[in-house]
RNA sequence: CGCGGGGUGGAGCAGUUCGGUAGCUCGCCGGGCUCAUAACCCGGAGGUCGUAGGUUCAAAUCCUGCCCCCGCAACCA
């Protein structure tokens, strides 16, 4: 838990710019950006970082294959493709880190000669087979037998390529000191890798042993990358470069004063989302890196699961990766964020369906969320000419619904703090159904037949409409647009701005004023009639 | 013996930590309602919880063996 004083901060992992954004970087994303939003709609100060990972020697190949150089490969990859994916679905990100900016480049240089200085970094000699596929050294135990052109040779088991016999002078990290520190840095903070299975096995994989770390390449081989800062014959291994990022970004390393209270005010970083498949960078040379420069390791690294379609990892060699563009030109990005999010218990694999998308959005959004705002706002328009009708006394069953909203919230919020993000969704879910249910029971168009119940009818529908603003609230973390659409219908600009109002406060009932003329509101979730195949 | 995840009604999943009426969403069947985006509400059918044993008054849950799928590990969160 952050200190009231101390920012929320979450970090996802930098994008390689080389790839093709699919659906699994976006799910990474939306989850980050869902915790981010929450904590802001609490009121806390909450920072959200992504970027872009931008060194290493693929990029410096496929630059040349394309006849460019790599910072101008990667400047057109961001401007088109990244940037471009996190406005598909909707990312309110506070910055924007590449790993060629100035201030990380600068600052990466400024940790690697701190550690050097103090003896963390030694120079040394590997001999080794290298990949450069993996743009990195195999044991033995990563090399299987070469088929075809490559038969009796021993081959990358990833590429199935040759690997280059290589002698080079290097520089080492000395992550083997950090075996012991680590266990006890585990053992004192149970929480720090989440979840429970992705935190066993790095418990073992660290129990196994930990090597010394190389963490330059020769220039030799290429040279794109940044300089080892005491040896210009050498750059910095792009791993070693990329995790510190989560630092440049939020001013380590500066002296600017501004930069000072941003470092201060963020750092240890609150959540790290990454994938489980480079769960070992982040929980293990990632926080040995910071113990070796006085840093704190962050509070927290939650491993997500992959998005499986058909059944398997995705890949664009099976061509199953889906570009996020592909659901949101037809759902909209609202509904993708919800459909990841409410649909994988994060954490854990989860299979992705155009029919199970299709119909969570036609079920959940549509006819759940979508209608019941549809039918709320129609009421208070026929019966009551569009304005909010005045409460009465409330019955058991108008306070049965205030509890169901206060309780939703509650356990919302505690989802939210597990990083359980479906869980939250769901638990806020239960208003929906809560209030569909509700109107149906109070039968607010009988009601309406008899002016001797004018005053039970308003009633009626002013609890409803609270449950409304409560969603409009709660939800918006998620649904951001649609949300936002509802706040506007409902409050007119008579409460304030949506960004303004508190979670913890959003239960308490009676914020609505009555009189208030409500707008109009279109579909939030329209049908979809073409069948999305 | 490389490490790890998983096998639960038609589909996708939760539940397994701390054994005790098998739960959720969708789909299906029947009924209700008509404010609403042909939406909403209620009820129902459907599962020997991969398999064979063991422990126990009691096992989806604990123990053991076996079978199957998948990931780490194919440019990829």
């Amino acid at each position: 838990m952050p200190a009231p004083s101390k920012s929320f901060y979450v970090t996802t992992p930098i994008f390689y710019v080389n790839d093709a954004p699919h659906i699994g970087h976006a799910y990474t994303e939306v989850a980050a950006d869902v915790l981010a939003r929450w904590h802001r709609q609490r009121g806390e100060q909450s920072f959200l970082l992504t970027g872009t990972d931008e060194h290493g020697e693929k990029i410096l190949r496929t630059a040349a294959a394309n006849k460019t150089d790599p910072k101008s490969w990667a400047d057109k990859l961001v401007s088109e493709a990244w940037l471009p994916l996190l406005e598909t679905i909707d990312i309110d990100n506070q910055d924007f880190i590449r790993t060629t900016d100035p201030r990380h480049e600068k600052n990466v240089q400024k940790f690697l000669q701190n550690l050097y200085d103090t003896g963390f970094i030694y120079r040394g000699s590997y001999e080794g087979n290298y990949c450069v596929g993996c743009e990195e050294y195999k044991t033995d135990a990563d090399l299987i037998d070469g088929v075809g052109e490559f038969a009796d040779q021993q081959v990358c088991a990833i590429h199935t390529r040759p690997v280059e016999k290589l002698q080079e002078t290097n520089y080492f990290f000395k992550l083997s000191e950090f075996e012991k520190p680590l266990l006890d840095f585990f053992e004192a903070n149970p929480t720090f890798i989440q979840p429970e299975s992705a935190r066993n096995e790095v418990v073992s994989f660290v129990r196994r042993g930990l090597e010394d770390l190389s963490i330059s390449r020769s220039k030799e081989k290429f040279d794109w990358g940044i300089d080892i800062p005491w040896d210009d014959s050498h750059i910095t291994y792009v791993w070693f470069d990329a995790l510190l990022n989560y630092i440049t970004a939020i001013g380590y390393g500066s002296t600017e004063p501004a930069d000072v209270e941003k470092f201060a005010s963020l750092w240890p970083a609150t959540v790290q989302v990454v994938g489980k498949d480079i769960l070992r960078f982040h929980a293990v040379i990632w926080p040995a890196m910071l113990m070796a420069a006085g840093l704190q390791p962050p509070a927290q690294v939650f491993g997500h699961g992959w998005l499986l379609v058909g059944g398997e990892k995705m890949s664009k060699s099976k061509l199953t990766g889906i570009a996020p563009a592909q659901i949101t030109d037809t759902f909209g990005s609202d509904a993708f964020r919800y459909y990841f999010m409410k649909a994988i218990a994060f954490g854990h694999d989860g299979s992705f369906s155009w029919e199970d998308l299709s119909a969570r959005y036609q079920s959940e959004l549509a006819n759940g969320f979508g209608n019941l705002a549809s039918r709320v706002l129609a009421m208070i328009s026929r019966y009551f000419e569009g304005a909010i009708p005045a409460a009465g006394e409330f019955s058991e069953a108008d306070k049965h619904v205030q509890t169901v909203a206060a309780n939703a919230i509650q356990a919302a919020d505690a989802a939210i703090d597990a990083v359980a993000i479906n869980d939250a969704i769901a638990a806020i879910f239960t208003l929906v159904d809560e209030l569909n249910n509700y109107i149906t029971v109070q039968e607010p168009w009988v009601l309406a037949k008899d002016e001797a119940n004018r005053e039970r009818l308003a009633t009626v529908l002013y609890t409803a409409a609270e449950g409304l603003r409560v969603l409009a609230i709660s939800l918006a973390p998620v649904l951001p647009k649609a949300t936002a659409k509802l706040w506007m219908a409902l409050t007119a600009g008579s409460l304030g701005s949506q960004a303004d109002q508190k979670l913890s406060e959003s239960a308490l009932w009676g914020k609505l004023v009555a009189g208030t003329q409500i707008g109009e509101l279109e579909g939030l979730f329209p049908r979809i009639e073409t069948e999305a195949k």
